[in-house]
DNA sequence: GATGAATGAGTCTTCATTCAT
DNA sequence: TATGAATGAAGACTCATTCAT
């Protein structure tokens, strides 16, 4: 993540960088603090007093950063979202695995890179907060979800065409394919959140589960 | 007590009486308001007034029926789950079909009287206020989730038992299967809603693709 | 005590007038209760909702003979200091006893008939609420306590005529007198009621000091 | 702490600003505007806006300082009542005058340093919502009322051993010692305060009445 | 008359935002 | 910059009052 202050503070000869360092961090924290804190409670309900207080600043200090708390939201999604963009595309896109191979592989590096990590929430929050904050949604949508989708459509398509996969609805069975990975990770900041683990399953073994049903699904009936 | 729609009284031609006595279709009136406009807005975002004006009351009437927000929230939740309850269990539980034909009779049927309904927001909702009402997520949970996932984990394992599937995972099978479902209603109630529907699949479209899907997935290995 | 309702039902020719008179009661049986709220929660911290429940009549009903609250504590004060400016007047200004008995009988007579009873709350209910409402102060002050003082200055007044009583301040000794009497009334109807009795005195044993102690300090200085 | 008046900032020449930070001042200052407050119109009559205003702040600041009206109630009964307490005892425990002239002082004292003062009111205040605060009728009878029986109750058995006094029920007589100075201390803030001061006496003429009266009765029948 | 459902102005309370320090 | 006291608009909730039944 790479959030900088809105100034950068001219360095003072002599002075060890690493301090100057610190500033530049500050709303890269607060946007931390807030993501936290609106995936627990929402926005309406996220005070900012709450917010700067999990910081380890003062409320007065949010305003030095953010005009105001709808802003300092759409900053944390957007910020947010940025370093999402990059972590699949690339590696996927030019991997030459086959498809089954290709689609394990998205399932497992969704899940360790965001769908198990706090940024999970977002997609919990903004889906939340849609009502409230359309730009917001579509941005994300636009942002996120599509490119998202697109991807994995792509690595149906490309397994369809090399003879790998049988031939489906591309986006349909995209949607279906992402779909347990999302809601598993929704419903990590939502129920799991709440101290109802007991039937809760094991990411693991539900996602080795999918991976071999989705790859079973898609077996070309070939001989 | 079925939840109604909003105020149609019929008004008899004269003057227009500033209000008029509905004891008895008040609540559910209420609570039909309160779930549109808990699911837009959320909890926190949503206004009483905005509930009592959506119901056609004033915001004293609320308080008549409800001693305040959070109780009038459980309420509609409790509420809201009863019908929800009744809805498939029996009817599937004691069908004789084919483990394929239940599977897409189960998909058909949860997105019919379920999934396309204001009730899916409720899902939604409650995902999203989990964190600040942790009872009612575990009420919606052990009420809800809980008997949804045991009724398809009990019709694949009636399947696999009876040779119509192959031997999976059980209950991770049934997120699976479940997951395209729920992630489509509470989308329905987000993004789609805030008019970002222009690459969103059509449901009747994505649900039939599911349902090839996981019915070739379950496929026994015979043959 | 007499109230009357605003109309005088006409008596049904035939009908045992015994239950007529039910009616007629009604606002007495509204203000005892109201007198009972006010005293124990003040005026603004009484609903009338409880005065009504309490009167075993619906909150509509208080409407029928009160035109608002204002006017029905209004009612209660005027209806309620009737019988207080009958009680003693005619009784003491004509007994032929010597002054110091007088005054024993002053102080036993008032404490009977009125600090004991629950009308010594409305005492104390009109001096919590002298702010809120003047008139009803004046009025009260004009009609009990002034011509109560007046009493007592009379006996005193009387006493040092006859040569029972030494020179002193009459309005001032008047002020002495009552004091006790009223303050213990006060008292019985706040800390008292509120289950702090532990160090207070018994009723009779401080009027009996207290009528001691008056007689011994008009004693003429005779001899 | 001490409870102040309102409001004296010292504002310098130029444009005044909107508000100043006064953290120290500021709780005594809203103490006292909610005392007068409070015991003109009551708990329930008085308005926190009232309070605010007319200690020259807004609403929300008086939420800096007490967490709602029930604890700013409290909170003003406590830190009353403290200057209260140290007011009378040392002074006259320990003076080695006679009987007759302590009960002289003591009237003298009581009235200057509490019965002319604010803080009167606040007996008054206390004893009419005693019924909507039964801790804090308690509160102020073990820390104010009790402790002031005693004394006076020690000042008449002291010149009882000493002869200075005849044979009494000391603590029958400390009532009516004391009571003439607590309902002309009330009677000042309810009826007085209305207007209602033609009839009434001058403090200075009654106390100085009750001194002599108090001391005849309590003269040693001796010689 | 009597009832109590419905109303809405009025209060308490919260919290995003401002600004003196 | 950073702080947190102060603000005031907004929202939850109450209750005197009205009025359909």
């Amino acid at each position: 993540m790479t959030i900088a202050g809105p100034h950068d503070s001219p360095v003072q000869s002599g002075q060890p960088p690493r301090w100057e360092r610190r500033k530049e961090r500050r709303p890269a924290e607060l946007l931390a603090a807030a993501l936290a804190r609106f995936v627990e409670h929402g926005y309406a309900g996220t005070r900012l007093d709450d917010i700067a207080a999990s910081a380890g600043v003062s409320k007065g200090t949010l305003y030095l950063y953010f005009p105001n708390k709808e802003e300092l939201f759409k900053a944390l999604v957007r910020e947010s979202v940025v370093p999402l963009l990059e972590r699949f595309s690339d590696r996927l896109a030019s991997s030459d695995e086959t498809g089954p191979v290709l689609i394990e592989q998205f399932v497992n590096t969704w899940w360790l890179e965001f769908g198990s990590t706090r940024l999970a929430g977002l997609c919990k929050l903004i889906m939340a907060e849609a009502g409230n904050f359309p730009e917001v949604a579509r941005f994300f949508h636009d942002e996120v979800i599509q490119p998202n989708n697109a991807l994995v459509a792509g690595l149906i398509r490309r397994g369809i065409e090399r003879g790998e996969f049988r031939q489906v609805d591309v986006e349909a069975t995209a949607h279906v394919l992402i779909s347990p990975l999302v809601l598993k990770a929704i419903w990590a900041h939502s129920f799991e959140r709440s101290g109802i683990q007991a039937e809760s399953i094991d990411p693991q073994r539900m996602l080795a589960t999918h991976i071999q049903l989705i790859q079973a699904a898609l077996l070309p009936p070939n001989r």
